[in-house]
DNA sequence: CATTTTATTGTTAACGTTGTCAATCGGCAT
DNA sequence: ATGCCGATTGACAACGTTAACAATAAAATG
């Protein structure tokens, strides 16, 4: 019986450029220099060198390579979760702007906890990557002081209130919650709900409801109920949530949602319960996600940009390989639709 | 003036295992050893090692390691496109499952394009991954041939109706497309209609259309009206494609659409148009995503195991280190909403 | 006590690539 | 003819790690 051994040794191993530059006639360097493109190589030898490289399906050993380099092309990209939409635009964006360089994204999941977080950094560095892209702006001191010795650009997006180890590209949620606030009023509402989930995670969702509170109060009034959840964001939590929210306090005549996820939860149980959007209850979201403008009545919310955000911080990676760090706060809009 | 050299070199440089050793006064080996928490190591030595590690706040330097290795922990991953809420679950679930082994997902986006999902395989190979999660089962001839020489386990997500590269983890888009018929022919339905996006990106799209029309005509009926649109899937689209659809053929009854996202953009036009859903009008989804669970009337719909589907991925990569590749068939569930 | 195991640590040589420095070859001005 | 220049190619030594083997000491065996 052939041993195992037998029937793996006639695929053709992987070629090196060893491989590649005996079957050209020529020597090793001059394979990686025609890889690369590298200036002042003659028609011939490149020919030559393509040709055997084509033959062999000669792939570059980017291992090497980065490791003789001190740097790769990867991109560390920190994440708490992709359970979420949000996350979801902003990694696409980040992809985007990334290939456009060339460049090849590393993930990882800190699913909101510092030590994982930590962790996954700690495993991301390990790759050398030649920048690292991180969510939020509050991280375990010893992060910082860890990527600093890789000396390599690190880029946060999200947010922009606090101070970045690096760059950041993000928006404000205080400046958003004001202006959700200020057009809520105006509108006339007055006895206003606030409802969110996962205890505030992220923590920027924190940020908001309390300048939300603060505004309310400078306009003199003030959140009569206030429902944070402990499972995650669905429609369906967000359902529950204002049917129970109006139960308890009747006379609240608008909610603010932490997220569309909530609000268009909010939304169905208004339309189920036969409540009067935006005469009786005022609807607002946060996020601007596209489901919200199909509804019957558009769901009003706060667009953030994060694809822009993604893409942002891919591009700014790659500048801060020469220039400063730099802060970008990137605007939001309030989507007049038609709960509110 | 200083130069701008003085401004880093007081940063501590990364360290390396050598400087580790040095510190500690042992050899190299042994820390690489520690580090990697070989056996037969003294707690002596242990001990040493890992404090000078944590004093020079050591990170292991993958590339040498893996380059040494001939094999890496980090696992390609290609997905068509990272805009659609699909993909969302589906990497989840591969990060979830490739976490609980320590392994990382580099990922790579073909947006439906051949010829770019090659040069996005190409290049990640160039990482020597020890593994490749692809998606679909149809790809350029060239793909298998370029992996196969790295000798890495393949598995192949969304779909199992094909033959696989290497293993598979999916579910069959025929079968669903049946048993959607049947569900909704059971209903009483007649006149369908179909409301596809996108021309039809991803290819199984395509064969659920199929099969569904071939289904139809052998219960003695058929699709009356189809619309493939040219733009991408969004609730949106789905309600002027409904719109679009009613108007020109009004004796449709049912309309099945390619996901769940046109669906609702469905629903949404009925609701607001006063169609009375589910007797004039029945509306099938597919995916089953949390929001159509929440709508006034719940999406009826497909549901389908895609965070599932990311796991078994990552898990079926490891086993197939030692085993032979398996097609895993995974079932979808048909979710009985109010639209129906 | 000589001899064999066993446990622990060290030495050496790669892994595949690329930066640095040399070498070669015409052409061309002196 | 001489010497120099630019263009092109090559030799060699790293990058940081680890497998394979060697060496040493301690323990167990007869």
């Amino acid at each position: 019986m052939k041993d195992l051994k037998s029937f793996t040794t006639d695929r053709p191993a992987r070629a090196t450029l060893r491989d590649v530059a005996t079957l050209a006639g020529v020597s090793e360097i001059s394979v990686s220099r025609v890889m690369r493109n590298a200036p002042n190589i003659s028609d011939a030898l490149r020919t030559k060198v393509m040709n055997a490289a084509g033959a062999l399906n000669y792939t570059p050993n980017r291992l090497a390579g980065a490791l003789k380099n001190q740097s790769s092309n990867l991109v560390a990209v920190v994440l708490p979760s992709m359970s979420n939409e949000v996350f979801l635009s902003v990694l696409d964006g980040i992809e985007a702007g990334l290939d456009e360089h060339g460049l090849n994204a590393v993930l990882g999941l800190s699913e909101y906890d510092n030590d994982r977080e930590w962790r996954v950094v700690r495993e991301l560095l390990s790759w050398s990557p030649m920048g690292i892209i991180l969510t939020g702006l509050h991280h375990d001191e010893s992060i910082a002081g860890r990527i600093s010795q890789f000396d390599i650009p690190v880029v946060q997006i999200m947010d922009v209130e606090g101070s970045p180890i690096g760059g950041a590209v993000g928006m404000s949620h205080t400046k958003a919650a004001v202006a959700a606030a200020d057009y809520l009023f105006g509108k006339g509402y007055r006895k206003f709900g606030y409802i969110g989930a996962w205890s505030e995670r992220p923590e920027r969702s924190r940020t908001r409801r309390l300048a939300f509170e603060d505004r309310l109060k400078v306009l003199g009034t003030r959140c009569v109920a206030s429902r944070i959840l402990e499972e995650r964001s669905s429609a369906l939590a967000g359902a529950s949530a204002t049917a129970d929210m109006l139960a308890a306090s009747p006379e609240v005549d608008c909610i603010f949602f932490a997220n569309d996820d909530l609000a268009l939860g909010g939304l169905f149980h208004a339309m189920s319960a036969g409540i009067k959007v935006p005469d009786e209850l005022g609807i607002m979201g946060f996020n601007g996600i596209d489901i919200g403008k199909a509804t019957p009545l558009p769901l009003s919310s706060i667009e953030t940009p994060r694809y822009e955000m993604g893409v942002m911080a891919a591009q700014m990676l790659l500048r801060m390989q020469h220039e400063e760090p730099q802060i970008v706060e990137l605007d939001f809009r309030i989507f007049e639709g038609g709960t509110t």
